[in-house]
DNA sequence: TTAGATGCAAAAGATTTGCATTATG
DNA sequence: CATAATGCAAATCTTTTGCATCTAA
């Protein structure tokens, strides 16, 4: 976590109250923007909506969150930590379970058959839970 | 596509003309919503947006259509051919390239690892495409 | 002190819903 | 002819923008 605020400062991104709020509301799960209003609200630390759109943004851009769009199409927002991994979407309940792949067969596939440049990418499964099946 | 007509008839739904117009629209290349209206509007077959959604809404339940977002946020839909395949989608002109991979090696992974039923996958590469590199 | 960040209000987009009307089977 | 499907208007949700104010550096 103290690692971001550095990256952010490195940057020249300032450590705001806001900032710092939306970065300790999100966890290594998936979470959306409502979710995060939600717990800040809770929190008694509200932070605008439009404040958390914009630091979002910022945190995409600098690759330390991620993007994903849930079973019911909501966007789900999630701090990626160093070790990379994927998601295991429940159609049922709507659960999100991680998941560590080895991706580097993929990517040669990717490098072998095109002079694409990838910078990143999103894989997910989507499926049945354990206790939905 | 007569298949696609066929499956829609057999499953109770009723084959009127927006059906026909819109399924005409999708292309294998993903297309937005608003490309569909644009189209049908020029081929002078306008349908209302409304049906578009709704129509959309069947074909991705029947699994005829898929779903992807776009770099810039934007919802794709494009109709799924029988071999499936993977984006390569392009951060600075929003191109779209189609590849193909095998993912045995991918799915043997998942089933390994976990009990998770996995119906299906969406796996993008995001970066730059030749021309933008 | 001063640019960057915030909050609010309002705009812009995307998707959904209700309902009267139309047209397929 | 019955009922599923359509179109329109309006509601709802999500995301973005403009601008005056605030605050971290």
């Amino acid at each position: 976590m103290d690692n971001i605020l550095n990256e952010l400062r490195e940057k020249g991104y300032r450590l705001t109250k806001p900032r710092k709020q939306i970065l300790a509301a999100l966890t290594f799960h998936p979470q959306s923007v409502v979710d995060i209003i939600r717990f800040l609200r809770k929190k008694k630390a509200p932070v605008d909506m439009t404040t958390i759109y914009r630091t979002l943004a910022v945190l995409l851009e600098l690759g330390v969150v991620g993007k994903t769009k849930c079973y019911d199409n909501t966007t789900m927002f999630e701090l990626l930590s160093e070790d990379h991994h994927h998601h295991l979407i429940c159609n049922d309940c709507g659960s999100i379970e991680d998941i560590s792949l080895d991706e580097h067969l993929l990517m040669d596939q990717v490098n072998h058959q095109t002079k694409f440049q990838v910078q990143n990418h999103s894989l997910e499964f989507f499926g049945l839970c354990t206790s939905c099946q």
